[in-house]
DNA sequence: GCCAACGTTGGC
DNA sequence: GCCAACGTTGGC
């Protein structure tokens, strides 16, 4: 069982979003970073735990949780020439991009802050804290413990 | 809206 | 294969 933070910007698709949806489970499609790409494609597995992270908004910030539904395929909005994630140098037997379906889990009762996460010394190693622009990165189950303490959802 | 960090592209 | 130019992410 393995811990991942994913960043989503809340105007494009929010933890409510998700919620939102058919048996609360969603398609995580859309990556085009290699990094991320690696991640999901060999290491994210069903059943792993998602931090759901708001980005590029007013108070970024961990909002709550999600869990891997079904583990990495190929992302179908490479193939599709009308999608803006069309990409003309993938195909279906050499697929560049992949994505993961995941499901609601919970709702922070305290969104947890960027802010607050770099204040204490106890994340300081988080990728979040030490690597910027990275949308889908791994989280110790010591992070993932502290936040879901911090967010009120333990 | 600015801009720093960083990844990708493409000329040579 | 180097590296300058360019594009994107994302905090502020």
């Amino acid at each position: 069982m393995n811990y991942w933070l994913f960043k989503s910007e809340p105007d494009e698709y929010s933890l409510n979003d998700l919620k939102q949806q058919p048996g609360h489970t969603g398609r995580w499609d859309g990556i085009r970073n290699y990094q991320a790409r690696n991640f999901l494609r060999d290491a994210v597995n069903e059943g792993d735990g998602v931090l759901f992270y708001h980005s590029s908004c007013k108070v970024p910030a961990v909002v709550g949780t999600a869990r891997i539904a079904r583990s990495a395929y190929p992302d179908p909005a490479q193939f599709n020439p009308e999608s803006k994630y069309f990409d003309p140098k993938a195909n279906a037997e050499n697929p560049r991009w992949f994505c993961v379906d995941i499901q609601w889990q919970s709702e922070f009762i305290k969104p947890v802050p960027l802010t607050e996460i770099k204040q204490n010394p106890a994340l300081e190693e988080m990728v979040l804290v030490k690597q910027g622009r990275l949308s889908i990165q791994p989280v110790t189950a010591k992070e993932w413990a502290l936040l879901l303490k911090l967010g009120g959802a333990s």
